[in-house]
DNA sequence: ACACCCAGAATATGATCAAATTATCTGAAG
DNA sequence: CTTCAGATAATTTGATCATATTCTGGGTGT
């Protein structure tokens, strides 16, 4: 037995303790990125960063590698970085491809759902109705988040869970933008459905409440976009 | 005007005039490890690998964080990177998600489809066969992805193909072993079926034809890796 | 079996070089 | 005299490398 003490990966943030730096920099940039913190078509410095983040240039340099590599950050082809500007094509295909991953996702969640799983994301859905009552932009994306990777966690799917966490990161900054024009109370949701499903051990109602969800949310930044441009 | 020439990005391995060296060794790498060149497995140090490219310290460091991101390679945890070994679970994933973004992609290409790209993919099919034929394995497998990604070209559909891309790098590795172990005459394919569809302009036909052509590939790599795994 | 030490590999820093964008300057045309 | 175009200089930023530091894993000695 190889015997050591294998550090829990607490889904998030974990104990940015003995970490190495480059990915402590990765996590801290990659939430930036997943709550808007950093504007559709920002450009993206080294030199900015490892001013702003007190880090070195190397690991900075990796984080943003391995942001690129996500989509979450593009190569501007002479060798400036930005945050990418979501086009209404692509939202199709984020649809899609959301869609699909997500159902599953609560599908294979909803079957292995232990006991008490529905009470945090009853939690965690509270939190995120208080954060839009307060108008909180910041910890409504915490919070919503936060919920849809929860699911991910149960469903034990390594590949569409990375996958899905992928996919967030390429709405993100467009999803900061749509609450800060529309106002977080016009976002609606389908939490309530799928608690509600997990309770009732109603798998096939977790998955449509999941997918509907999905679908609403991103027809959402569809339309708001769409007027944005528009205009 | 900035007035420079705007270098081609011809869709696999463009000029590796002026690339950033950082590049040139990500697409290297990423060749590597598609073709499954790299065992499933196997340990990717920085050191063996600047010996082995001939390149810095920094760039390999950089391609690397840029494949592990892709789920190309995996952090161990204590500092080393290894090949991904596939499960036999994570195979129902990857057939889900492949399923999907594959036939869709093949839609739209079918609905984009200028003229002569079936000729063109003809071309390229008749030379996977022809390695098929002589048991190149290592033909077979650049042929095979060639034919897909002349398809993801035509579909303009750039998150699509992205993601299309970074599936093919988690079992890239594992086809290899495939092919080795059943020889490339047993791995079946329907794109003589794709290509008929294309001519007659049948849309459903492409799109049937390339999602049975994923599922039974997949399939293939499940069954074997299943003995393997009972052996 | 346990603790310690050592070799080797990965991480991180800063310096140096190259490239690109921005700013500035000059000159000619209106 | 003003304005705009083109070109050149200056500054900013990215890419790469050499080097120092830290950590992991294995061997060794008790």
């Amino acid at each position: 037995m190889s015997g050591k003490a294998a550090q829990k990966e607490t889904s998030e943030n974990a104990d940015f303790a003995r970490m190495p730096e480059h990915e402590a920099v990765y996590r801290r940039l990659r939430t930036l990125i997943l709550h808007g913190e950093l504007v559709p078509g920002q450009a993206v410095t080294i030199q900015g960063l490892t001013a702003d983040l007190q880090a070195g240039m190397t690991p900075v340099r990796e984080a943003i590698r391995r942001l690129t590599a996500e989509g979450a950050l593009v190569f501007q082809g002479n060798r400036r970085v930005t945050v990418p500007v979501l086009e209404a094509e692509n939202i199709d295909e984020l649809i899609l491809v959301r869609k699909t991953i997500e159902s599953e996702l609560a599908r294979r969640g909803a079957m292995r759902a232990k006991a008490g799983v529905a009470d945090r994301l009853e939690a965690i859905d509270a939190a995120l109705d208080a954060a839009i009552q307060r108008g909180d932009v910041r910890g409504y994306l915490t919070e919503n988040h936060r919920f849809h990777a929860t699911l991910y966690e149960m469903a034990a799917a390594p590949i569409l869970a990375s996958l899905a966490e992928g996919l967030w990161l390429r709405f993100g900054p467009s999803l900061r933008v749509v609450c800060g024009r529309v106002g977080t109370q016009n976002v609606p949701d389908r939490h309530k459905e799928a608690i509600a499903g997990l309770r009732a051990g109603d798998v096939d109602a977790v998955t449509r409440a999941m997918e509907e969800d999905v679908v609403q949310g991103m027809e959402v930044i569809r339309t708001v976009l769409g007027e944005a441009k528009s205009a």
